[in-house]
DNA sequence: GCTTGACCCTATAGCGGCTAGAACCTTCAT
DNA sequence: ATGAAGGTTCTAGCCGCTATAGGGTCAAGC
């Protein structure tokens, strides 16, 4: 236990890339525990575990903001779990404001597909739908 | 017929920024049909069209690139419909698939906001998720 | 003709979340 | 001692704008 591993290591241990990696840490995510005297960094389980978690955070469409602000709550065993939940919760409606965006848009382009049999632009339905 | 307007009265008149119609044209969509001796753009109905086309297909999703081929197409009566059928058809796979990535992203975060009732992070089901 | 104020100009930098490249340094096995 | 593999920092690029700074132009009213 307590073994140190570079960056390259964690890279492949968590499947993320070592620049991905180093941006997190400018981003104050994640710092490697210590470094070696010729400057590469170490890191250990506890930070592995915490890439994963960023990870996780990061596939539900989190911004770095909120995986950070996770973090911090993550980190404080005492702090309300409320704010955790408005994180999740905010997310899911920006989830949904977007899929339904995006429900509209498939209609539209939909309906612009099906609309052009035309064989040149000048007879072309779709151009002429943009142009109105 | 044949007006000239300035930079911001097309702005107004297509409720777009002065800036973004600026970006606009460094991207090499519109450009203004000339300028004034003291370096304003002028713009006539013509650019004022295409720019009502240019937000038409934004609307759509669809990339500048995209957009700028569009016009492209738009501008030659003869261009075969398939090309513009063809971009047409990416966009709704890239949305129906973007649609399908939202829908489980959706799920998952319903079910992590459904599992949480505790008070403190030290017994968050949300927090315990994300580290597993 | 002159001033005022609204409008316009260019150039540069920033957003988010990486990614790519250059130019160099460290580590470790042989 | 050497060479390959992997590390370091720094800078710039992606997209589609948006914001800011520091200036110049235009039309109207006096």
């Amino acid at each position: 236990m307590d073994a140190r591993i570079t960056i390259g290591q964690l890279a492949k241990a968590t499947d993320t890339k070592a620049v991905t990696i180093r941006y997190y840490e400018s981003a104050g995510l994640l710092s490697p525990v210590t470094r070696t005297q010729g400057g590469y960094r170490l890191y250990t389980d506890r930070e592995r575990d915490r890439l994963i978690f960023i990870k996780r955070a990061r596939h539900l469409g989190l911004s770095l903001e909120d995986v950070k602000s996770l973090l911090g709550l993550a980190d404080d065993e005492n702090a309300p779990c409320r704010q955790v939940d408005s994180i999740i919760h905010e997310q899911l409606e920006r989830v949904r404001s977007r899929l339904k965006d995006l429900q509209q848009l498939e209609r539209e382009l939909d309906r612009l597909e099906q609309c052009c049999q035309a064989d040149t632009v000048a007879d072309c339905k779709i151009i002429e739908s943009l142009s109105r």
